[in-house]
DNA sequence: TTGAAAGCGCTAACAG
DNA sequence: CTGTTAGCGCTTTCAA
């Protein structure tokens, strides 16, 4: 900068203004300044702008697994959410690992301007950890850390809708893929538990062989579908869009007809979800909502806002398609 | 840090050294210096040491589309990639439009100690405007500008892989759905190529019916549909697997049985490919190799070589599934 | 084994 | 309309 500032025959300040726009500079005196600095092919260093500025103009989004369907297109909801309010945004990855992981990954984070986590492990998380007096929204499921503004889906009554759903004339052993009676992420005990409830509700007990844990990919469905199959199941809830399009995979090659056979149903509406053959009827726990709740929040904290943490519940809608139409 | 200093009694440069470990401190110093660390909640501000540094430890990837499953791959490729060689990875999303990836590229110098961009708009970008002399290596299409290192994947070659697995003992209407005639991406422009030049050396004229352009995503794969079949198609090849598996379901939605009626082939061997119904058969480029490369000469660009652009054209290889199962 | 000084590249605040 | 001064929070260099 000192360069292109002597090459101009100005000072630094006019350069700097030059760049910015901060202020009026002579038409002549810019046109110098901008010769001086594509002839030196000056690039200013942001880095130096962000320490002196307090702030970048990048917001950063943690997710357990960058190539999860959902987190992909949360990612997507979240840089155009950011986009409107004139920053961008870094995703980075945090491999849902525990304490360790969650913990050197939120140590760092003071590059962005404010931080939105989602990641599955954050449960584990121990209280106090997270960077308290820096602006942070968590995404999903509740950390329990009452300090911290959370964003969450229904994940309780979405489940139940989807229950319910199935759960009709002569229909009363319908499974739940991916969901676990032992704990596991906050995600899946929420949801667990809306399955419980609702049969509850139904006057049915639940049998522990329709509750069938997995992985969360693809191919935790897909191998699910043979303890579905063995407990006899007449339907099934997935605790994920994802899980559920692996389940229709692995009914596939059981020669199982889904719905008719089997109807099954997910949880996300993720994109693919409609694309699936069958389309699949799911959960919709309206993401473009729940993000701009969360940057609302996030944006409140960037401005000083330093009150208890927030907690937004959104709604879910279920969503029908060829998946359960019977 | 001067607040930890002072309240540990020593000067800043020991609680500098107590963070790094960058040269002994007697242990009691050390324990009074953490405690005071622990004592004020110190974090260190990750900007001033970048600045002073001169380095962040963070890669940069720009993608044009986060939720597209290719490029979610592809990130979690290079994250792992970048973690064995100690970095992280901040990923940002351009949106295929030329200035946000320029942007990207341009104004991120400093923040990412290097930068990868796997582009489908860049060849738009003005030669010359892109930073030569900071590290970075394009990931897929050719950008056309010679002093960047690439790193680019058998396009052409991959299409005639999945072309000639579809021509056969009277198989001679093969659809193209997502290519073009007319240009488009380098990406589409090689892979087109790849399409006209296997059908040519197998003696058949390119119909122009049968090349069906369509956007990118599962909705473009399901939308083409119509036209394949009024082409009277009797295999299609697909620009993606994305568009893949939408034409699977846009054919589901005519009633037309596949591999039976129509077998399709995907391109990119992405991870739903395999799950789909019927399971794809693909052409796999070998992104985990094609990341390597790339971050080999990252790697190199970042301890300063800086010699002209280089060339690494990955092999890509046809993995047959029920697609094309006849 | 510890400290003091200098400065990374930039911009806010105050002149002029 | 333009320049000067000071300093963001840290680490490198040199000195003790």
């Amino acid at each position: 900068m000192a360069d292109v500032a002597q090459l101009a025959g100005v000072s630094k300040m006019t350069v700097s203004h030059v760049m910015n726009g901060h202020r009026h500079v002579r038409p002549e005196t810019r046109a110098k300044v901008e010769a001086a600095m594509a002839e030196l092919d000056y690039r200013p260093n942001v880095t130096a702008r962000a320490l002196r500025r307090g702030r970048t103009g990048v917001l950063g989004l943690a997710v357990s697994n960058i190539n999860m369907t959902y987190s992909a297109e949360l990612a997507r909801a979240v840089i155009e959410e950011a986009a409107k309010h004139g920053y961008r945004v870094a995703v980075e990855e945090t491999r849902g690992r525990p304490e360790a992981e969650a913990d050197a990954w939120l140590r760092s984070p003071l590059t962005y301007d404010g931080l939105l986590i989602s990641t599955s492990a954050l449960h584990r998380v121990p209280r106090g950890t997270l960077p308290h007096g820096y602006p942070v929204v968590a995404l999903g499921e509740s950390m329990e850390d009452p300090a911290v503004d959370h964003v969450a889906m229904d994940n309780d009554g979405g489940l139940g809708l989807a229950t319910r759903h199935l759960l009709g004339p002569g229909r009363r052993r319908v499974a739940f893929v991916g969901g676990s009676l032992a704990g596991g992420t906050g995600m899946v005990v929420h949801r667990t538990q809306g399955y419980v409830e609702t049969l509850a509700a139904a006057g049915i007990d639940v049998d522990a062989s329709l509750v069938v844990p997995c992985s969360s990919g693809l191919d935790g469905g897909r191998v699910a579908a043979a303890a579905v199959l063995s407990a006899r199941a007449d339907g099934a809830v997935c605790v994920t869009d994802t899980v559920a399009i692996g389940l229709l995979r692995g009914l596939a090659d059981a020669g199982v007809r889904v719905p008719g056979d089997i109807p099954v149903v997910g949880f996300d509406n993720v994109k693919p979800a409609s694309y699936a053959v069958p389309s699949l009827t799911t959960v919709d726990p309206n993401v473009g909502e729940l993000v701009s709740a969360a940057m609302g929040m996030l944006l409140e904290r960037m401005s000083g806002f330093d009150g208890p943490g927030r907690l937004h519940v959104g709604r879910c809608v279920l969503v029908t398609r060829e998946s359960t139409a019977l």
